[in-house]
DNA sequence: AAGCGCGTTGCATACGAATGCAAAACGTGG
DNA sequence: CCACGTTTTGCATTCGTATGCAACGCGCTT
């Protein structure tokens, strides 16, 4: 940096006008005539000058800069939301600084992401600590928990209605004559798997239903093909799962279809959750409730705005309507 | 930021040591005694101190930021690879600036990338303009491309041995005795269409064979999917297609079976490239071209750092051994 | 005890842009 | 032509940290 880069003063200097008057033509509503504006423009094209954000961020205060965070990207539910997040952020000006990480060393990531002077923070993936989220909202950034609700007053969440998702699904195998109906679950410290399966199982019993089987895959993809073979390894099978993500609901039809040979969803129904682009895919055609990424985005990016232009202290959360996507699984 | 922030003077005035003293303690290399070291230390850790990254990076000129930027993650290749670089970055004391942007505005984006003093910049998604690769390279900022190759002397590119790559899978063609063999292409202007086309056709003219039919996807599931019904919709059906990378392939197959009823491989070959996860799941068992995400991460982040620290000048283009995966499809 | 050298320390300044304040320029009306 | 109000402008300071330089202290030698 040090040697090539043109600075304010630079451009002052050609344009012979001081260098709070170079300032003022990059500030929005500052005061600076129309003529001396001109030059400055024009010097400052001569010279390829762009102001330098840091120093910027520096004195405004204001850094422009939002963490994102999120555990992991093979769900493809979060490339989508990440993708979206970050044109989103792009948009109103701000700029995602991202962050991966595992539950555990998520204390250095905040520590560095917080040094960065960051204006708010996003967490995704359910599975990330939420006394972290406390810490920042103590530190008076705000924060917003995507797809994950907790009860911490500093921190807004986004997520879709899981209870009410969870129901919509028992109703539809209950609808479809199913009798023995089994649920596999996500992260057991997950609210979204403690609301979709809390939802499911208040449909289920609603109709006098009980759980025929019950196991647990952490939201990953090789733990749920392995969860279903030991299902379907006895000899009392279910005739219909409830898998607590569209990621998972892959894993275990094919283990359903390729390992056991049975049909979906005449031997068994599947259903999952999220509406990822490959629940619509042939092979699959996933019946799932609807998490519109870009509807869980534009809310988390207005929680946030709004949070850091001050138009608002406490924090929200907003949780968006479950929709029933019927497919052929179930 | 401006009330709640604690500056190394106010760790300075409590552990009764200068600025400089609680700089130096943060400066590795620096020289402190142990003593005051402690005392800052301790005094920091009552505070909450954490040095002003910002800060600091103006005035070391070292930001320690890293842009990144991808046009797209819906191919699943993508998110994997943004998810290691950004692991590999964060490991190595670095911070990525994620970037979404598609062909056309890109000027924009990439002025307001350089605002923030990054040291390097990482470009994925083949289909990125190459000459935003120089501009940065006149500036001193090192570049990367990941999955791309340009004769820019200023741009360091890790991709895979396309070409052999395309190769190898007209080789398994053959040696599997198709005759009628086709090709449905990425983006015509990307290097990896370029060169996979390119061995594909080499390999099959080495067998005296030659192109039965060929459309054109541009890396896009739904046109791979319309451009693939169009290809079996005539009455000379060809008996094998290469699709130039595996996200394409799952829509191409889902057509051959769902909408005309084919089988694959029996009626029709199918080959990708990339070797995505979904690649071995069950319904598509896809034969296909591995580009291990990891070597290339590993690659691009050494690439990078070494120029950034002056290791070396000059840009290098590292071409990874392409590794043909047999599964199934073909 | 004086002299030398090395490891510490603080002072002052720099990085690059934003902004309060006062001075200067401008324009208007009397 | 002057007085007054309204922009425009520049000066100086600020943000929080790093670093060259000079001063300092300590231990060791002769």
């Amino acid at each position: 940096m040090g040697k090539g880069s043109i600075t304010s003063a630079d451009v002052a200097r050609l344009a012979n006008v001081s260098q709070s008057a170079v300032s003022r033509t990059y500030t929005p509503g500052a005061s600076v005539s129309k003529s001396t504006k001109e030059r400055v423009l024009a010097a400052a094209e001569e010279l390829g000058y762009r102001p330098n954000a840091l120093a910027r961020a520096m004195i405004s205060g204001q850094s422009k800069l939002i963490a994102v965070m999120f555990a992991y990207l093979e769900n493809q539910f979060y490339p989508v939301l990440l993708e979206q997040m970050c044109r989103a952020l792009q948009d109103k000006g701000y700029h995602p600084l991202l962050f991966m990480t595992e539950t555990g060393k998520q204390d250095e990531v905040v520590r560095r992401l917080l040094d960065y002077q960051v204006q708010g923070l996003v967490l995704a993936s359910a599975t990330l600590s939420s006394d972290l989220a406390t810490r920042c909202g103590e530190l008076g950034i705000p924060v917003v928990l995507l797809n994950r609700e907790i009860d911490d007053p500093v921190a807004n969440c986004v997520a879709s209605d899981n209870f009410t998702g969870g129901k919509l699904i028992a109703e539809r195998f209950v609808q479809t004559g199913r009798k023995k109906i089994a649920y596999i679950a996500g992260d057991e410290n997950s609210s979204t798997n403690r609301d979709r399966e809390g939802g499911f199982l208040a449909g289920l019993s609603a109709h006098g239903m009980q759980l025929h089987a019950r196991g647990c895959a952490n939201y990953n993809h090789s733990e749920a093909a392995r969860v279903a073979t030991e299902m379907l390894g006895g000899d009392d099978l279910p005739d219909a799962i409830f898998v607590a993500n569209d990621y998972m609901a892959f894993a275990v039809m094919d283990v359903v279809r390729s390992h056991y040979g049975l049909r979906v969803p005449e031997d068994i129904a599947i259903a999952g959750y999220d509406d990822v682009p490959e629940a619509a895919w042939a092979p699959y055609q996933l019946t799932t409730v609807r998490q519109s990424s870009e509807v869980m985005t534009e809310n988390a990016v207005t929680l946030l705005t709004e949070q850091i232009d001050g138009k608002r202290v406490e924090a929200r959360t907003i949780r968006l309507p479950a929709e029933l996507i019927i497919r052929t699984s179930a």
